[in-house]
DNA sequence: ATCGCTGCATGCAACGTTGCAATACCCTTC
DNA sequence: GAAGGGTATTGCAACGTTGCATGCAGCGAT
């Protein structure tokens, strides 16, 4: 058994109280009776119970991280930041995976997050924003809640992105630039209410229009089931054995980049010169590629510290006071080996 | 404000003590009763306060991940495989990074598990673990503890790993089999009592030992500051411009390998004709490289596995009844392209 | 000497849950 | 019809903490 405020007060003869006082450090204490205190904590190693200090204030200090897998460089990486950054704020990070699985998500918004956590920051995947929305409003206690990537309806949730369109123009007039014409673009989903890789899509679509170009084959959009390396590898075959072969691939994310890139080496062909490849995310990986990987780079710091800061102010405010905000953060084109 | 047994209790009306019944459904209730308790459960979104739980209860359901970062393949890969089987045990699991620094692990096992976490699973990195058994052996309420990779002294704490000494042993020898001859080490860290890359080392001697070969000199064997790629592409640099060209390099994690595989490409080597390379991890990176990464692969989902059960039997024991115990999981040699 | 003020310390109650022990009820059996 | 046995339900107390209100002492001002 471990001691408690009362085991302190008993041995520094005071009351539980001024004991809880010194631990909090809200009222005043005489410096003598504190240092008194003081030291009793220390020898009985006395620790706050969270359990009841959680019961008393109604707020565990603990928030949600949701994600779709976390062995995914890029949700590690983001997963890494927030964590850092929520100690900071002290607060406890649980991460949760939902794997791409609606109902898990599901689970999350009406169980899961109801009652342990303080707050929940969401990277939803297989989730359509509008039910998403609609499970946050109707859920009895509403749970603090920041969306990452993902655009609620009419804004009514707070969330926290890059300009998805934008930063896939600015990938596809890349390419443009650099003197290709037909290129691919592999990570459509569109058996999925999937905003992000619409907005990806559509910033593809865009670029190429305004260079004038036709819009491009349906045989040059490859769409894929998940993110993942494989699933790179298996578009770049599929655009490789292709009716028109492309010299240059916009891959939705870092990981279908690198499985594209795997695949344009085991077919013999050359990066950049046969084919170029630009990502998106800006894994560690991507550095470390053959050739390094060019890439479009979401500030991950960004994304952490203001999905944090919403969220503190969602949960310190007084019944939901704050306004939903959308926060659009900076990303950049990093011109590294592949195009 | 949301529901609590209370206002089930009255709605229904019955006591608060019958609707815990046929919350836990450990007391006996009549079918018809519970009936009514469940759809008003359902009717008014009731969701039992964990804090009020874990108050009374003195456990809190929530364990204790400590790894070095996770934005690092191997532990976010290993990470996402444990939250998802703690899952299946109805545990929570919050992850801690200690970066590397002695006091974050310190002060995990002194103050931060002390309390909030019923167990601790960790991955000691700058932590002698003489000391980490010290702590865990004076600190107050003893925080059920499992360790990962890292041998305590005389075993006295649970521990799950692979056998690295022989793991590392398979991967050297399987370059002496392809006829290398001068093989480097990357990834020792004398600076650091780290018990995992001294084994390794220690196997990597024993195979070339065991072969007949003279003791590798020391430019051949490279300390690194840490375990990321970047380090893998400096001590690549090191052994390229050193005294003695290496033909293979045996890297103590996938992380170093990928990093060296880099530094190789942007010397102008062929791998594996100029330069053999094998790692150690087995992570996802590794079989996307050019050419994909041959490697040491622990059996991850073997140490989820069984660093929760153990953790489990240690949680639930009456008293720490049950012996510490060493679990050695199995490893295998992956041959992919580059060795 | 009395009053009010400030600084410090304390007691009570409540957060929502569950273990324990007791009670009320019904049905069977002699 | 009473005793016995089981089933169903309940009240009380406690887990460790903190908000609120209050108490007490000492001080300077009136």
């Amino acid at each position: 058994m471990s001691s408690r405020l009362k085991d302190v007060a008993a041995r520094a003869g005071v009351s539980v109280r001024t004991v809880s006082n010194v631990v909090s450090g809200s009222a005043t204490v005489a410096a003598e009776t504190r240092q008194r205190v003081q030291e009793v904590i220390e020898e009985l190693g006395y620790r706050p119970n969270l359990a009841a200090r959680s019961l008393r204030a109604g707020r565990t200090g603990i928030i949600g991280l949701a994600i779709p897998e976390l062995h995914s460089p890029y949700f590690s990486e983001l997963a890494g930041l927030l964590v850092e950054e929520a100690q900071r704020r002290s607060w406890t990070v649980v991460i949760d995976q939902t794997r791409g699985d609606a109902d898990a998500e599901r689970r999350l918004l009406t169980r899961g997050g109801g009652r342990v956590v303080d707050g929940l920051i969401i990277s939803p995947w297989a989730l359509d924003p509008a039910e998403l929305t609609e499970l946050a409003a109707t859920t009895a206690p509403a749970v603090p809640l920041v969306l990452l990537g993902e655009r609620s309806p009419r804004g009514t949730l707070d969330r926290v992105a890059v300009d998805n369109v934008a930063a896939a123009d600015d990938a596809t007039t890349h390419l443009l630039r650099i003197g290709r014409r037909r290129i691919a673009a592999i990570g459509l989903q569109p058996h999925l209410q999937n905003g992000t890789a619409q907005q990806r899509a559509q910033g593809y679509h865009r670029a190429l229009e305004r260079a004038g170009h036709p819009r491009p084959a349906e045989a040059l959009q490859r769409p894929v089931a998940a993110l993942h390396r494989a699933d790179g590898a298996r578009a770049m075959t599929e655009l490789l054995d292709g009716p028109e072969r492309p010299d240059a691939v916009f891959a939705f994310s870092d990981e279908l980049a690198l499985g594209a890139l795997h695949m344009a080496h085991q077919r013999g062909l050359r990066v950049p010169e046969d084919i170029a490849v630009v990502g998106f995310d800006d894994i560690e990986d991507g550095r470390y590629s053959h050739p390094p990987l060019t890439t479009i780079a979401p500030d991950k710091h960004q994304i952490a510290l203001r999905s944090l800061q919403c969220l503190a102010d969602r949960i310190y405010s007084p019944d939901n006071a704050v306004p939903a905000q959308d926060l659009t953060v900076p990303h950049r084109l990093v011109v590294r080996g592949t195009a």
